[in-house]
DNA sequence: ACGTTTGCGCTTTAGC
DNA sequence: GCTAAAGCGCAAACGT
């Protein structure tokens, strides 16, 4: 067995890995959409929901930044 | 207890569905970095992989697409 | 004249020229709409004309990325 | 010359129109790209300007519905 | 005519 | 920081 084949099947699993991953990740999605349908046969307004979702998120990166700082600080001042 | 509250546990319960999803989503999408950054320490170019997942994503579509095509035929042709 | 009234104005000429281009845009995507119809009265079928044109710019996508792979393994392997 | 033919020429045709009608809009919209960048480099900020566009567009079709509304009583009181 | 579903454009995010 | 691609939201198009 050629050196070449050894890489060419490394790379090939390294391929495969990531196209598996995405196929699980595109899944989620899928049940996220599932999810925003359920909820609308349910009485509720998706985009309102999205708006929703989106907004706590911001509120949630918005939160880690200041925490990000906080931790910054603490290092920098040894209070870790 | 209101009904109004039930409704709200309700949409909060939707919410947080949806929200654990897309954290599971984003674990995954972080997965998918961590291959590349393996693959590289291997010794693989990441942008050329990313082009080949890209290429192979397409061929894959334009075949779906050219399935499709011939059905949309059959079926206009009476031909099923 | 206040400075700030200039850059309001330059603003709103930015602006203007983006509305019109999209007016512009806007008009193009009708005729689109006004082409199919015609075949469609000539007894063409809509949906499969959308599905050629669809598969048309993928296999070209295709072929461009194929292109775009070869040529960065070339570049990464010194044979440019 | 087969009817076939005759018939196969008028789709590509049409074909070729769409195509080439696409290929337009595309160039419009890539005209809309430089003027965001132009107005970019001119230090405005193109997310508030695409918000802008929106905010107007948004308000433009809410009036269309308005007179569309008003047309349609015109008509059904036949005060065209 | 309406509801559903797919395709297109935009926004956002990730890589360089 | 900028460019390009992936994901998302919306709107038009198809089927009922």
């Amino acid at each position: 067995m050629a050196e070449g084949t050894v890489a060419a099947d490394q790379l090939r699993l390294f391929i495969e890995r990531i196209e598996r991953l995405e196929e699980e990740k595109k899944g989620i999605a899928d049940d996220v959409k599932d999810v925003y349908a359920e909820a609308k046969s349910n009485g509720y307004d998706p985009k309102i929901m999205r708006m929703i979702v989106r907004l706590r998120r911001m509120e949630a990166h918005t939160r880690q930044e200041q925490d990000a700082v906080l931790e910054t600080y603490r290092n920098a001042l040894g209070l870790a």
